[in-house]
DNA sequence: ACGTCGGGTTGAAACGGTTCAGACCGTATC
DNA sequence: GATACGGTCTGAACCGTTTCAACCCGACGT
């Protein structure tokens, strides 16, 4: 049969032309009997020969109306039993919700919102799906969402700019509440955009450039300094930054919290810190990223290097460990982020900590803040954890 | 002056009418005065003099009418410029969009899906957000769902059938073009209900015991007994298994798979399998299990561990580093998943690996195929990576 | 007995799109 | 010149809810 990727239904030009029957003088109105799943039925004509008898009746799904006719009552009955049980009488309460029983009855959440004008869900853009980072912040923001059962719609932009503008859209299209979106680059036009036409939004890892939007983020700078006042003072006094594109916020930051932390030492950023900048922010990035370091001579490459995350930190361990480099007393490795698995691998992985849980809960939380109140621009201040991967006497410096 | 929205509108809101006013004057298109964002009473008081934008009273969002009116053609038109442009002249649909950009408009995807039925989104339930093996199956899925352009709303159940059912209720509500769901408990009845009500429906990480549903799944069975035939052949007599709940099928499976290689190799898994049930699948959940094994005698506890994740194995290791115990000299560990940072682990770890990548195009796949294929019911092979955790000699994966 | 009150219920308007039969019109055909 | 035809465009019906003015009716106060 056909290949027929039934997943798109892009109005490819397949006009239908069907000249009307001449004056047909039909009854009432046949319903069609179209089927609610519109894209996977197709036309009949490429019938599989092996379909089995799947002549599965479509039934529409049940409607208000159903019910009310069912239960013999009127359709605002069944809403307000829907909606609001206690202004309606017991019994009839019971009728109507026995016919509920009955027809298997769903309540249609695009009739509901279209008129109610709302819409129980938030979408969030992070940059990253598959990094622990986010998916923890996104776990703290679906624990806030729940206690007012809202539900989250999460996708990632993989620091795509269009990605990220498309999903957007969609949310906006959708009607969702609000949005909780860790922009791609500086460009946030198009947010901005989305919450001039009237939907909540919250920035993510990022403070708000505008005073009118909320924010949530962790001092990137001072996260930058911290790592590399640790290196300095561990005494390296070269290091490479293994970093993203700097359209990321995220990235430029650390890095000018590097060279901050370089420049109060007395050193010049311009020589004493390396910037790499890594194909992508995964372990295969790192990878790649040390390796270009590696490729200098052992004389000429810098002591440390400080990972813009925890998982281009992996890849560069990874990596030094296959060479045979050893950290730190070769190379010292601090990364960012302090995933779960960081203080757990072959060389505990010092790193910066940020508060991911309170993140999330915390975006949410201001999504949900009353009306008229100021947008609140919440700042979160970054923590150092060291261990073994950038100094060979450990310092007690944080917890577990 | 009315302030933009700040905050979440909470689901009742009073609107306003627009039945109310009486005859209607033809004249430019009158912006109402009330907020659709219902009543904000007077919030003048927070007014920052910012953008001069906001000067202006909140707009109701354009709709397709305004458009219309602006571009002066008829609502059939522009629903034709956004959905068929080549049906419509190109003066014409020049003159739509500009007035569509003029607008600002956004297209309202309830009204939208209400009567075209279509929806192109996806829900899927997984049993946990922040295991790194659901994320990656979820970006799987995500980027087979790309390729329709279609999007995908996730939600985490934690292996609470009360939320995956709330989920699912609320993915169905809205009208999505089909669930995957990892199920939390044996119990299936309401995602079965889903599908019979018309949602297409993909079984993620189980096989399905239906044969009108879809499924993906690895074979956990042959997972378990992966691991344990592995730590038998390396002289391994008993054998502590790290599990999570029965109700879990995985978990249920991967014992099975465990005992059978107890079986097979002539050893009773009634003494030879020591179960213990951890009290949640994350790392703390794998401390609270190992410590429980540490408490016994060393003579009297067996000599290796498999647990039933990554995460658990992450716990388990952790604990024994800082008691001291020797992985795997004195115990030997086998986690599952071979999530990305198991191989740099202080103690390389072994595991099993699963495709999941490709569990989640797959499922995906499966979702849209066409309409009167047969239900497909895939089950992929896992494979066992052997490191360190539970032989000195990582290489030799035969016999010793 | 009568007016008032108010909770329960009704029924239709409205939400903002998509759909499609038919109006309109310019062109080709006979 | 009349007819047929095909492409554009129009406008009203329709999707399934929520909302609310109006209605009903029994209880209550006077």
């Amino acid at each position: 049969m056909p290949e027929r990727p039934t997943g798109l239904r892009r109005p490819t030009v397949a006009r239908r032309r069907r000249r009307a029957q001449p004056a047909r003088p039909t009854g009432p109105p046949v319903p069609l009997n179209r089927s609610i799943m519109g894209n996977m039925a197709d036309s009949t004509k490429a019938s599989n020969a092996a379909s089995p008898a799947s002549a599965r009746t479509v039934r529409r799904r049940a409607s208000i109306t159903d019910v009310a006719k069912a239960a013999g009552v009127a359709v605002g009955t069944v809403s307000n039993v829907l909606n609001k049980p206690d202004r309606v009488l017991p019994a009839t309460r019971e009728r109507v919700e026995a016919a509920i029983a009955e027809l298997n009855f769903v309540r249609n959440g695009s009739a509901r919102q279209l008129r109610a004008g709302t819409l129980t869900s938030v979408g969030v853009v992070v940059l990253d799906l598959s990094n622990p980072f986010f998916t923890d912040v996104a776990r703290g923001i679906q624990d806030r969402l729940e206690r007012d059962s809202f539900t989250l719609m999460v996708a990632g932009s993989d620091e795509d700019l269009d990605r990220e503008r498309r999903y957007l859209r969609l949310y906006e299209e959708h009607g969702v509440q609000g949005v909780i979106v860790s922009p791609a680059t500086d460009d946030i036009d198009h947010v901005l955009a989305v919450r001039e036409r009237g939907t909540a939004v919250v920035l993510l890892d990022r403070p708000s450039p505008v005073p009118e939007v909320a924010s949530v983020a962790v001092d990137d700078v001072a996260g930058g300094r911290l790592a590399v006042e640790h290196l300095i003072a561990q005494g390296h006094e070269r290091v490479a930054l293994l970093n993203g594109p700097h359209t990321i916020r995220q990235c430029r930051d650390r890095r000018e919290g590097a060279a901050a932390a370089m420049t109060d030492a007395g050193l010049d950023p311009e020589v004493a810190l390396e910037e790499i900048t890594v194909p992508s922010l995964t372990p295969d990035g790192g990878e790649a990223g040390i390796r270009e370091l590696l490729a200098l001579p052992a004389a000429a490459r810098p002591s440390a290097v400080f990972c813009v995350n925890d998982l281009v930190a992996l890849g560069v361990l990874r990596t030094l460990r296959r060479d045979g480099v050893a950290v730190p007393e070769e190379i010292a490795v601090v990364g960012y982020d302090d995933v779960t698995f960081a203080a757990e691998l072959a060389t505990p992985l010092s790193s910066v900590r940020q508060p991911t849980l309170e993140l999330g809960t915390r975006a949410a939380d201001l999504l949900f803040r009353p009306e008229g109140s100021a947008p609140e621009q919440v700042v979160f201040s970054p923590e150092l954890v060291i261990r073994e991967s950038s100094t060979t006497s450990p310092l007690e410096a944080g917890s577990p």
